[in-house]
DNA sequence: CGAGGTACTGTCAAAAATATCAGGTCCGCC
DNA sequence: GGCGGACCTGATATTTTTGACAGTACCTCG
């Protein structure tokens, strides 16, 4: 369990593989007593169908099953960890809601776990589960893991992020020049092209020029949908 | 140093005070025999400008010169911070863009340092840096120390948000309506009012209803700062 | 049962954004 | 010395947004 960190970090950043470098996590996860290790990734594009990919060891039945019954939009470990970073244990008052899935899932063995979400600059959100059949997490077990349960979370995040924007978020490989980024700034903060004109000392027409730029840059079809998108994928700051 | 984690973190969390907070993470770090803690804090909103905070135990000359000269604006640790979760150890190469700040820090006894930024769903930043005159922080030291000085990160952006949320970004308390957010979201797909009333089957006026009662919760002046500011501030997953 | 919140609808005129046409300079890099 | 990129500008026709007018319908909670 020593000399995790760095070169764990190292050895998954460099596996460009995503199912490669989940079953690194899977690994890791069975060292700190964990059975099940799941990881999902939610890319913040499109806003109305958010792409999510999701890795997990879980018996196929219920993987089938969660799938089917797109449990991902009940689930309440996927609720918490989209409004907190903060972790939370399983437990039947937080499945309240879900009964149906929180049985089943019992059922597969998925008994006691742990779940944490972590975010990026980017507008990707990542959320890991950890968990098992046998032993329920005591406060002992938090107390000596709960930190590299929290550093393992991190590293997937950054390891599958960096892993899967390519393929999953082509737009935010997108170069803004420093004018469209100032056009799409003002334009976001409410201001008409005839303001930002004054703002930045040209014209009106190079306003629009600018952000008409930046829409074809972001695949956007109109001037909001190109403010929104540099915004959530972090492109303004 | 054992018994970290669980008691401390809700020790932080309680503390409603942001100079009080500050005041426990500088003993944290003392602990990981940092001299100086500084945290930074970056609202997402304004865009153009955003309101940053931050909070350091490094001598008062040091501090008045960092802020007179706008350092913020050119310190590489911070630059590297916006892009990247990743954290850093202070180095010739990473402060070459910057040598007049890099010199007049050592000259401050700031000489070896580490940094770290994290990001929340809610769109706010935030860096931790931990640094002293002494020790350079040796392979040895990071392998040790790097996971609890992660969690430190991880601990004080969500203590410090939590605490500075309600002064510096009362946007973010704003609850949309199911509706408001759907039209929010569609419009941010760069769709337009009559589209939108036709996807959501409801007239196009009912469409600027709503998108209008979301501008005056979000205070923003049109629809797409709208939609900008639920964006950035997660307010539309 | 009334109050308050959410959802919903209508019309009209002014203001802004978008599409599309066609140009120009300045800079760093190969 | 040319080439690509960022940057800048003009005019016009069409679509969209915004603001301000004034209402109805439904549901929940006290």
């Amino acid at each position: 369990m020593k000399a995790w960190q760095q070169d764990q970090l190292e050895l998954l950043l460099s596996t460009k593989n995503p199912e490669q470098l989940f079953q690194r996590l899977v690994a890791l996860s069975r060292q700190l007593d964990f059975d099940y290790c799941a990881y999902g990734i939610r890319m913040p594009l499109p806003v109305t169908s958010p792409r999510i990919v999701m890795y997990n060891n879980y018996p196929g039945d219920w993987r089938r099953i969660y799938l089917e019954r797109g449990y991902v939009n009940v689930d309440p470990t996927v609720k918490h960890g989209g409004r907190s970073m903060f972790p939370v244990v399983w437990s039947d008052k937080l499945f309240e809601p879900a009964q149906e899935l929180w049985e089943e899932a019992r059922s597969f063995g998925l008994r006691h776990g742990w779940a944490r979400s972590s975010f990026g600059n980017n507008g990707i959100a990542g959320l890991m589960t950890l968990s098992r059949a046998a032993e329920p997490l005591s406060e002992i077990e938090l107390r000596d893991k709960s930190m590299m349960m929290d550093w393992l979370t991190q590293a997937a995040h950054i390891a599958m992020s960096k892993c899967l924007v390519p393929k999953l978020m082509p737009e935010l490989e997108a170069k803004l020049s420093k004018q469209e980024i100032a056009v799409l700034r003002w334009t976001g903060e409410g201001y008409c092209s005839r303001e930002i004109a004054d703002l930045m000392n040209i014209a009106e027409r190079t306003v629009n020029f600018h952000a008409n730029n930046a829409m074809v840059k972001l695949n956007a079809s109109n001037k909001t949908a190109a403010v929104m998108r540099a915004a959530v994928l972090g492109l303004l700051y």
